[in-house]
Order: structure tokens, then C-alpha cells, then sequence
DNA sequence: ATATACTAGTACACATGTATACTAGTTAAT
DNA sequence: ATTAACTAGTATACATGTGTACTAGTATAT
């Protein structure tokens, strides 16, 4: 579902084809909802049926000839209603959690590796979401308040992997101390 | 993979059934790798034929019967194997983002709204973890260190709600401004 | 007396996500 | 001259996760 209101979403800013979409995923969503091309290409068919976006084929000469995607009445009420969906917690699946659980069996010196790694990731992912070209990408909201809004959710994953970061760096310390 | 580390770090624990994991699973690791009794149970026909773990089983009389599965040689290798991995980002799934990524369609009060309702849920979650049992878990590692790493893992599901929470509220607050 | 919950599983169907291979022309780089 | 990258998609297999129905006996609660 969730997938299907991103891809609306983007497709209601603008008509455009799966090639698009998944571009505009990389680009933007993709830290809080990834999609690789094959789920956007088999779920554009989907929602084709369901009635909630249209199909054009766009003959090319220099390029692949492509299908460019609307978004129907029935797409517009469908992501509105979606919108409003009362929130739920996002499910976590945190391999690194799992893997500590039964680390007693290593070196508390290889646990602090594991740990050690796990941050780096963190910072590399920070790196990302606090470079210019992610904060560019909020500007870009049609109006003020959804401008706003993007900063809010760069906001997010940015409060999120610090958390994180401070998490593993206490942990670190606890493992030494010990 | 991580549901099988984890099921294996359970049944090197102690031989035990789907039945059992399933309620270990609900006590302990579910809120970072949670698993339905579905997948425990294929799962373990799965690791059965890798030749991770070995069935037994076992009659009873007042109970329906039982499987009791325990893990082999290979299993207490692959397990080793497996905590060692490098680890990764875990993959982010926040459909709450979406929504907001879309959700300049609503009034600012119906946003606000969505985020409160957000920030309960979180709050909810907040109350299990600081609940005494959930404390109490971890006290059942049977290492001194063992204990330190589970009160880590309860330590990391605190930090990451409260972060998120603080993050709602500000939000919230840059929408009130607004 | 009846309904519910617990124990212990099997069997499916379906939804969602990942990974690759394939086609086929165009442009840019080494 | 050849390789790589870009554009635009199809096809398919597989992995993982969710939901529900079914069996069947025991214990507890109303």
C-alpha cells in the first residue's frame, strides 16, 4: 500500500513513466521507502487495472519508445484517503540487534568490531542525508508549507541515525569498561 | 537469514519447540525481528534439511505432541558465522514519511492530527519497553556480559523511540509556527 | 453448560521484496 | 574501436512476510 502511495504520489506532481518514478525514488524517498525497478514496473501494471492511473505510449525515435502513467479521479481520492490512514509504528528488522543477541560467543574486543562497523555505516549514511544535494531536494516542494514538510522528513532521518550513532558509541563504552 | 540466526541463537540456548520459540520470540526479539508462527515453523523444516538442527518427537499425553529441535555441529558453526557478519543499515520502511511526503493535500490541523496520533503510538511503545518485565528480560542472560548486551538492545529501542518522539513534537511545533 | 484460552502443529494463499537475465538503440569515454 | 553508461522496458524465479483456516484435546471461566 505504502508503495503504491509513494509511486501516486510522485505521479500526480507529474505524469511520467516507471523510468521516471524510479529515478525520483533514488532520489528522495529512497531512504524511508526503497523500490527496485521491477516492484515499480509490476506495480504500475497493478494500479493500471485498479483503475487508479492511465496509460500512454510514447513513441520515441532516439530513445525506447515508453509508457507514461496519470493519475485518474480515482487515484486522487485513492491517495487522499491513503494520506490520512491513521500512522502506524514502522516495523524494524535491525539484523545488527539480532547478531548482538548472541554475541556472548565472541571476543568483547570482535563485539566492539561489530560495533565499530555498524557506525561507520551510520556516518556514511549521515554524510549522505547532510550534504547539499539532500537538502536541495526539500527546496524543490511546490509550496511553503511542503517545503517544510521535506525539511521535516530530512529532519527525521538525520535525528534517527544520530540517536543511533550515540547508541553504539555508549555501548562501545560499556564493552570496555566491563 | 537474521530470523534464523535468531531462532538459532535460541535453540542453542535450549532445545525447544516452534510453539516455544514463538512465545520467546514474542517476549524478547520481537520488537526488532519479529516473526509469525507461520514462518517459525517453515523455517525450521527449512534448517532441518540444511542440517542445522535435528527433531525429536515427543509424546504427550494431556498435549497435543510435540517437535523438539536442537541444534547440530553445523548449526553452532553456521550461528558463529552468521554474528560475525559485517553488518548493514537496517532497511527503513516509515509509511508515517510517505504520508507527509504527500500530505500539503490536508489542512496544517489534520497533519498535526496524523503526527499525534504518531507521537501516541510511539509513547505506547516507549511504556512496554520501560515496563519491569521487559527490564527483567534482560536480567536473564547468563553472563554478567550477556546481560550489559541485552540491556543494550532495550537500551537501543528507548533511545531510538524517544528520538523519534522529540523529532514528532518539533515538527509539531514547526507546523503550529507556520 | 458453553465459551474461551492454551498447547502444538499443518496447509495454503497471497503480498511484498530482491536478483538477474534479456532486448536494443544512443551517446560518451578511453 | 571497443567498452561503458544511459534510456525503457519485459520476464521470471526466488525469498520473505502475512493472514487465515483447520485439527484436536485440555483447562478455565461465566
Amino acid at each position: 500500500m505504502s508503495l503504491k502511495l509513494a509511486m501516486l504520489g510522485f505521479i500526480d506532481m507529474m505524469p511520467m513513466s516507471g523510468y521516471d518514478l524510479k529515478k525520483y525514488f533514488d532520489s528522495s524517498v529512497q531512504f524511508y521507502w526503497a523500490a527496485t525497478h521491477s516492484q515499480i514496473y509490476r506495480t504500475l501494471r497493478e494500479m493500471e487495472q485498479e483503475n487508479l492511473l492511465t496509460v500512454e505510449i510514447i513513441n520515441q525515435t532516439e530513445f525506447p519508445n515508453k509508457k507514461v502513467y496519470q493519475i485518474t479521479d480515482k487515484g486522487k481520492q485513492t491517495l487522499t484517503k491513503w494520506i490520512m490512514q491513521s500512522p502506524e509504528l514502522p516495523p524494524v528488522r535491525h539484523k545488527l540487534l539480532v547478531q548482538l543477541s548472541w554475541s556472548d560467543r565472541l571476543k568483547t574486543e570482535d563485539i566492539i568490531k561489530l560495533l565499530e562497523a555498524y557506525s561507520e555505516q551510520i556516518q556514511n549514511r549521515l554524510d549522505i542525508y547532510n550534504s547539499a544535494q539532500q537538502t536541495s531536494i526539500a527546496e524543490l516542494g511546490r509550496t511553503k508549507r511542503e517545503r517544510l514538510l521535506w525539511r521535516a522528513l530530512q529532519d527525521n532521518g538525520i535525528t534517527a541515525y544520530n540517536a543511533e550513532l550515540d547508541w553504539a558509541r555508549r555501548t562501545i563504552e560499556k564493552l570496555k569498561k566491563h
